[in-house]
Order: structure tokens, then sequence, then C-alpha cells
DNA sequence: CGGTCTCTTGACGGAGTTCAAAGCTAGTGG
DNA sequence: CCACTAGCTTTGAACTCCGTCAAGAGACCG
């Protein structure tokens, strides 16, 4: 929990009152490996912010093809955001990767926290502004960058995580297959 | 400004002396085609909106090779996000494509309106979420579509740009080569 | 242990790139 | 207002990156 309030006052300060309301108003829970959090054609109310484990969201195609686009770990926040946003059913999956413990915020408690600490407004605009512009690097990334560079980069940016998830995962974040990822792989280490 | 006002109560109400107070601390100006309005390693301070014309914003790789990130017609929101929001120096260039009358938003006067009207930081932060939606959505679509699959869909998400842009940006906004565009192009015409 | 899931390796195929050349369009100056 | 040029678009051939399919070799879990 502390984690959270640290990633917060990053942005905003926060008084201990303000903590204890913040805390008053969320939910912590673990969850094990495997567990879906969110499922396709659902309206998600929930986001998630990691203290521990890791996640994953990704959506199917054609019933078949698996397409991941983030992952979260320590500090991370994740939700299926189009969903969360419009109160829609959404196209994405969670799912926990690594048995983890998650802060859960309500769509209806945020509403309640935007009232009672309108800062946290400003909060989650810089959340969101920070995360669209990483989202426009990797777009950029995606759009002029080989399938090495984008591993090398995710190697370089993520270190921790290609311990953590298997290897077919980071082959769908970068956008290929797992054989060729493998390939790509073994390519980079005979270096 | 009409447009803008509208672009923002699409969120957040404003009374008329909101309405003016935004007014008194924006900036209306024209800008012919071609015109550079943000240069790659400088830090940037504006934000524009479009009220008539069409802009993009591009990275040069290698000093060669410009990959285009966006356009931006009329109604939508544009800057180099990255440089604005962290007031460092930006990867991207931001051009007028078509002769354009743009509402120009400083950075400065961006946080006096937070102060004056905290409801803009509402509205700023569901503009930064929408956005992030898009975003996130195009890169799952560039992971996940062919080059085929991603033309159709920008043909009818943004009909009126195909008239309106030549023809190598759109290839370089999908991530394709100008010359695979127009081969494309042909097969899907002779169906 | 057994069976399922993951990773590796190879042969082949296809989507998209590169390079080059030619036609077409549109902006510019006289 | 025409002529000229520079840039845009088209087309083709050769090539590269990455996907598909298939088979075998680990690795992990019940």
């Amino acid at each position: 929990m502390e984690l959270l309030f640290q990633n917060i006052q990053k942005h905003v300060p926060l008084s201990l009152e303000e903590q204890q309301l913040l805390q008053s108003v969320v939910e912590i829970n673990s969850y094990p490996a495997k567990t879906i959090l969110q499922q396709a054609g659902t309206i998600s109310n929930q986001t998630y912010f990691v203290l521990s484990g890791v996640l994953r969201n990704f959506s199917v195609k054609d019933n078949i093809h698996e397409q991941i686009l983030h992952f979260a770990c320590e500090g991370w926040w994740m939700a299926d955001m189009y969903s969360y946003f419009s109160q829609k059913p959404g196209n994405l999956f969670i799912e926990v990767l690594e048995d983890a413990t998650l802060v859960i915020l309500t769509k209806d408690n945020q509403e309640v926290l935007y009232q009672k600490l309108p800062k946290l407004e400003r909060f989650f605009r810089i959340l969101a502004e920070n995360s669209l512009v990483a989202h426009q690097e990797r777009l950029l990334d995606n759009l002029s960058l080989s399938a090495e560079e984008r591993f090398v980069k995710f190697c370089n940016k993520y270190p921790s995580l290609i311990q953590r998830v298997s290897q077919k995962y980071i082959a769908s974040y970068l956008g290929v297959t797992p054989e060729f990822f493998s390939k790509m792989k073994a390519k980079l280490l005979r270096k």
C-alpha cells in the first residue's frame, strides 16, 4: 500500500488523512497465477494497481490468436481502459501471470475520490498523460523498428520481465511469433 | 473558436464567463501549408487545437526516414506531448499540410487555466484518457492486422483525410512504403 | 513418472522493402 | 497562361523479414 502512496506522491502530495481516505475506499486482494480478472465482452468497473506479481492484458482475434498489449508488475496500473472509461463491454482480457497482490479501485469509488480529493483528478490526468507519451513512443517503435531492435529496447527497458515472463508472451508483446522470437534470440546470442 | 467550446463542452460545461476567460488566454493564428510549428530537438510549450486545415506530426530516423504518427484536422488537438508535458527537448516535428487556423495554448497559460478553472483539469484528464484508448487500439491494430486491413480501417475511420492528404503520408501513417501502398491500393480497387 | 505446455530448429511461403525507371500532377516563374 | 521542373504515383524485379507448418527436445506440474 505504501507503494501506491509513493506512486501518487510522485505527482501530488498526500496528507495522512488523505492517505487514510484513499485507503478506506480501495480494496486489497491477492490472486493466484492464471486468475482471469477481466473477461472480454463484459463491462469493467475496476482499475488495478500492482503491489506484487505480474499481470498481462491481451485481446483475442478470431477466437484463436492472442495479442498481448501490456504487462504490469510492481508499481504499475492496469485496466481495460476502454471499458472502464466508457462503461461499455470491452475487448480485453486481464490475467494474473505470477501470483499477485493488487489494490482495486472501482469506478464508483474513483468518482467519490474525485469529489472528495480534487487533486486526484490532477494525479490521474498526469498518469494518463504519461501513459499516452509511452504509448506514442511504443507505436512509433512498432512502425519504424525491426523486431530485433524492439527486442533489444524491451530488454533495456524491462530487464526484470525477461526473467519473470515466459518468452512466448514477450514475443506476443513485441508482435512476432514464438518461433521467430526464438530464432531471433539465438541469433543475438551468437554475437 | 466555437468549435473549441463545443469540443470542451462534450465533457464539461462552460459558462459564458468561463468561455471568455478561456478565450482571453489563447491565441488564434493562421499558417500556410509547409509551416513547421515544432522542430525536433527543441522544447515545445504549445498545444494546438485545429479550427481548419490539416497538421501532421512525425519523427525522423537516421536523418532520412520520416515516420508519421498522426494527422490533425478540424476539431483535433495536437502537440509534441512528450516535450510539452516534460519540458524537455522532443523528437517530433509538427508541420502544416493544408493552410490552417489554430488555437494556440501555451504551457504557462494552461497552468493558469488549471488554477482558475479546475474543471479544465477534468477536461484534459478525459481528453488524455480518450486519446490513450485510441492509441491502444491503434497499437493493437499495428500488432495484429495486415497493412491492407489497417488501410481499410483507416478509410472507414477518416474518409475525409484520404482526399486531403497525399498518399505517401497515409502510407507512412500506416507503416508501409509509398511503393507498397500504391500496389496495395491498386489490388483493392480490382475488387 | 506421464502428459501437457514451452522452446527450438528447419523448410517453405508470403507480406512488405529496396532500387530503378517511367508517367503523372501540381506548383512556380517568366 | 504556358512551360518547366520537382515531387508524387505507378510498376516491375530481386530481396529480406517474418509467418506457417511440422517435428523433436526440454521443462514443469499434477
